[in-house]
DNA sequence: CGTACGCTTGAAGCTCATCAAAATCTGTGG
DNA sequence: CCACAGATTTTGATGAGCTTCAAGCGTACG
């Protein structure tokens, strides 16, 4: 997770989102030609984001649709009695905030793992575009609903799975996000901690920590604080429950 | 949850969407006046379902997104392994289907739980009216980024909380969907079995069944089989976790 | 009236949370 | 570079809560 970036991510903020490096992760490349050039002119680019500063609070108005661009950003909200609740872990090529479109307003705190940047939409002004723009309209209705489906079945299926399966199933998906940006998904640093890991699976640190123990006894994983390795996939595979082998695949 | 219908659904299908006696529960109220005709065009309305029929299946071409108009529908997923999973129980007036829109193919089966009605708003026709409104658009984006939050918190909250806490909750917002529906939210009859509750709550038969004979044993709830008395409200909520009142209150 | 299915109830076992303490890591200042 | 303090992580022991397995009960429907 943390993003020894590779592409053109270590020089200077690009100009357009054709020359971004995760031009193809991005949701861009799926907007007509036409109107990437608006888009292109209102997004603002690779902004930096220090560890531990917020992109967003729940509650603020819904200024901006985010595209995390290197880092990581976690997601989490604030339970009734002041629990935190962590909601997901955002890597780059990943939107945030389009849970905000209902209410204009973001149900969710946005928070930066490590040193990050990340790409800004000011929602006003997408939205003039999106007024005669049929095309992107309907490009976000689609990118919300397979979010939705998503972040449901993920849920739904992590609900059900014991602590053993969650954390395979919370690797498996993180190696698998990973690898399609190109980078090892078989040796990685983890960005967040024990606790966020916990939270977010609904466990215990103690339940975690000892289940990657666990793991590394029997050889399908080697762990050492952050770093960790996968050793057997297939093992984990089998732990995760082999029939979720689509939710491993993941969201981005 | 069996419907016994109030308003003019007794009668023939209505004619515009303005005449329908779910009208405020509807999305059409939120659409502008002049493509609400245009709406009311291509709705078809007031379709009979009957019990165990399905409104579509997991994987099935998207057709139509649809609003229940009576009754109850069930809507669920199978995991690779072939168990079931069932994702949310849908009253009238509630839209089913949105889900669909990204992959424009279903994520998920819909099922009705007893004789049902519903409106069937044929997806490619409603495209054409998107095309030329961003109001509806709009709208449709708005709805779609709600449900997705409710979904999450929902799910985030349930995962953490106790059987009692989890049972307490369900029985909870069922009764203020019921009551916002002009229905008697402190007794109504349960349109699905122990098995769909259990399944629905991440839980056992057997846990459900001893969680409500023990909250009819503290005097705040009453039992019959289907046929559940909310007695002691407040006890609930306090079983519920007061901290989670908003969730009670639901979707719709 | 009887059979079948759904629901309830009981007892045993297992998983995970909780409490407690040791070990390791991180960063800071000498 | 090392030593130390605070935080994080690991490990251990115990117990609560839920699942599982196994009967019994009740209600619905032929």
């Amino acid at each position: 997770m943390s993003e020894p970036i590779s592409l053109k991510e270590a020089g200077q903020p690009t100009t357009s989102c054709r020359d971004c490096g995760l031009f193809d992760l991005c949701f861009a490349q799926d907007v007509a030609e036409s109107r990437r050039d608006d888009l292109d002119r209102i997004i603002r680019r690779q902004r930096p984001l220090g560890r531990d500063v917020h992109l967003f609070h729940a509650g603020q108005k819904l200024k901006s649709i985010c595209v995390v661009r290197s880092g990581t950003v976690k997601t989490y909200q604030i339970s009734r009695d002041g629990d935190e609740i962590v909601t997901g872990f955002h890597l780059p090529g990943e939107l945030i905030g389009l849970d905000a479109i209902g209410n204009e307003a973001h149900p969710e705190f946005a928070v930066a793992l490590e040193d990050s940047r990340y790409c800004e939409i000011p929602y006003r002004e997408l939205q003039k575009i999106l007024d005669d723009s049929p095309d992107l309209n309907h490009l976000l209705l689609k990118l919300l609903s397979i979010d939705m489906a998503e972040t449901r079945e993920l849920m739904l299926v992590i609900n059900r799975l014991d602590a053993r399966a969650r954390v395979a199933t919370f690797l498996l998906n993180l190696s698998r996000r990973l690898t399609r940006r190109g980078k090892d998904g078989d040796r990685f640093r983890l960005a967040m901690d024990r606790r966020d890991i916990a939270n977010y699976l609904g466990l215990t640190i103690e339940t975690v920590s000892r289940t990657l123990s666990w793991m590394q006894k029997q050889g399908m994983l080697a762990v050492r604080g952050k770093l960790v390795s996968i050793v057997e996939s297939d093992a984990l595979l089998d732990v995760a429950g082999r029939e979720h082998e689509d939710l491993v695949a993941g969201t981005g």
